[in-house]
Parts: structure tokens; C-alpha cells; sequence
RNA sequence: AAAACAACCUGUGUUA
């Protein structure tokens, strides 16, 4: 337990050399791997994208013994959608019944949402029909993986239906789902729909939070309706909700691509004196939207500010 | 609290 919870750790901090080197002192010291070792190194190399270097290490695995359990395969699972390999997730969850691992809401919700990101809704939607019949009920999770699908695919009908379905099931919505609705009228231009939901979310005591507000702004951003959206960002400190740099960037590369790159310098400094940092992404922006507009001296400067706030390009 | 699932930002505004 101890060692799991130190390779945890270091998985979080990606450091994943650390912990297979951690793994080799077990090895060292007599200490057997189980089964929760070997998932917790296979899930952070699946979220960095190093499906292959997880797939040895489910050979080791078996080599040494040791089963995968429902929790493996669902780290896998999400690697392989996460690089759009449908079939062998396909196979990899077929592969997962076989073995007698029974599929929990955690795995079906894996699954639904890897076929929601690559563009596979009708069969996202049967997938949770199926799961309720084998017993296994979706949950708000479920829900807001089919409803970000659906509004990812501009389907705002088949976004109402699952949230339609939610209710009915006596699933409560949180903020996570609301948002997910709210990108859904954004992508189909609904703006007022997208405004009153948020209102009702307070009313209904799940308050929108941060990724809520972003979700809005950057819908209206690429609409056109920049005024709208700078008005939100006021709007955001009255409820009590701060903007992070990702609302600020949103902002930037709305107010660039419409050529105002002006204003967008000076919204850079005005999210400056907020005290909210800039990021990688912001910095990309602002030199992308004074590029674009022509101008070479401003990047090179901003260039060297970032170097002095210790950021590395990339 | 030893492990797995859902919502937001840049990069060529890509499903015609």
C-alpha cells in the first residue's frame, strides 16, 4: 500500500520514470506488485497517450501472474480512444467480458465516452440503453458524456432528449451537466437559451461556476458577439466566480481574429493587474494575433516578457 | 484517500 500510494504519486506528477523505478526497489526489496500497482502506472501511461508502453506493461502482468481487473482495463480502454483506435478499444472491452470482468458504471461511462469523442453518438446512446438493461444505471456522469457528445456534434435535439431522460430517471443534474447543455445551445447559436439556463442553474442551486462562464464566452466569441461576452466577463465577478486564464484567452483570440488586436493588448493588461497569470496559451494567442495583424516589433517584446516570467515557448 | 469515468482556451476558424 504504501509503495501504490508513493507510484500514485508520482503518476500524478507525471513522472513516470520515478515510479518504474519505484517499482523496480519492489521488485528489489521482495515486495510483489499487485494488481492496483500495475493499474496505476498502466493509467497514467494511457493518459499520456503511451497506449503501447501501457500494453507491456499488461504483459508483465500476465507474465508475473497477476490479473487485470475491471480498473486496468478501463485505463486501457481510454487510451486507446484517447488516440482514436476504436476497434481495439472494441476488442479490448469484448477481451475485458471474456475474462470475467464484469463492466461497472465507471467502465460503461469509459466506453460511452470514447465513442462520444470519436463521433460514434448512435452507438454512445445504445451503449447506455444497454447498460440500464443489464442492471448498470447511468448516472450524471453518463448523462453529461452523451450531452457533451450531442453538443459537440451541433445535435441539440438529441442533447434535450438525453437531458429529457436525466430528469425523468431522477438523476439530478450538476454543474458539470448543465455546462454540457450550455455548449449545446451555444453550438446552435442559441445565445438567450444559453443566458437564461445559467440563470436557472442559481436558482436551482447548482451555481455555474468558472468552466460555465467559459463555455458561454467562448460560444459568443465564435459567433462574432464579442460585446456580449466582454459583458459576461463583468458579469462573472458579480456572481462571485473568477476568471482564470482560460476565460481571458478565449477573450484574446476572440478580439484578435476580429482584428481587434488593440483591444486585446489591452485586455492582456488588464488580466495583468486582475493577477491572473497568463499561460502558455495566452502568450500563443497574443503573438498568433500580432502576427496576423501585421506587426513584428510587439511579439518579439511580449516574446522576452514571457522569457521573464519564466515561461518556456513551445 | 493505495488505482479507473463526464464540461472551458492557442496552433491553417476543415466535412464542403
Amino acid at each position: 500500500p504504501v509503495y501504490n500510494a508513493l507510484i500514485n504519486g508520482f503518476c500524478r506528477d507525471n513522472k513516470i520514470k520515478e515510479a518504474f523505478s519505484l517499482l523496480s526497489q519492489m521488485a528489489d526489496k521482495g515486495i510483489k506488485p499487485n494488481v492496483i500497482t500495475y493499474s496505476t502506472i498502466i493509467n497514467s501511461l494511457s493518459d499520456a497517450g503511451k497506449v503501447e508502453s501501457a500494453l507491456a506493461v499488461l504483459a508483465k502482468m500476465f507474465v508475473t501472474g497477476c490479473s487485470p481487473n475491471v480498473h486496468t482495463f478501463t485505463s486501457l480502454l481510454k487510451g486507446y480512444f484517447m488516440e482514436g483506435r476504436l476497434f481495439e478499444a472494441l476488442d479490448l472491452w469484448n477481451q475485458m467480458i471474456q475474462e470475467g470482468s464484469e463492466p461497472n458504471v465507471v467502465a460503461y461511462n469509459a466506453l460511452i465516452h470514447g465513442l462520444c469523442s470519436n463521433g460514434r453518438m448512435e452507438e454512445a446512446l445504445s451503449v447506455s440503453y444497454n447498460m440500464e438493461r443489464k442492471g448498470c444505471y447511468p448516472n450524471v456522469t453518463t448523462y453529461s458524456a452523451l450531452i457533451d457528445g450531442f453538443a459537440k456534434a451541433g445535435n441539440l435535439v438529441g442533447a434535450s432528449m438525453v437531458w429529457n431522460k436525466m430528469i425523468t430517471n431522477g438523476c439530478l443534474p450538476n454543474v458539470v451537466a448543465y455546462t454540457s447543455l450550455v455548449d449545446a445551445l451555444c453550438r446552435v447559436f442559441m445565445f438567450n437559451q444559453a443566458h437564461c439556463l445559467i440563470e436557472k442553474m442559481a436558482a436551482e442551486n447548482c451555481p455555474p461556476n468558472t468552466v460555465t462562464f467559459n463555455t458561454f464566452i467562448k460560444g459568443l466569441c465564435c459567433a462574432g458577439k464579442i460585446e456580449w461576452a466582454v459583458k459576461v466577463l463583468e458579469q462573472m465577478d458579480q456572481d462571485g466566480c473568477l476568471p482564470n486564464a482560460t476565460t481571458y484567452n478565449e477573450l484574446l483570440d476572440g478580439l484578435s481574429k476580429a482584428n481587434r488586436i488593440k483591444e486585446a493588448f489591452e485586455l492582456f493588461r488588464e488580466m495583468m493587474e486582475k493577477g491572473v497569470e497568463p499561460n502558455i496559451v495566452t502568450y500563443n494567442t497574443m503573438l498568433y494575433g500580432f502576427c496576423h495583424a501585421g506587426m513584428f516589433k510587439e511579439p518579439l517584446q511580449l516574446l522576452g516578457e514571457m522569457l521573464l516570467m519564466g515561461k518556456k515557448p513551445d
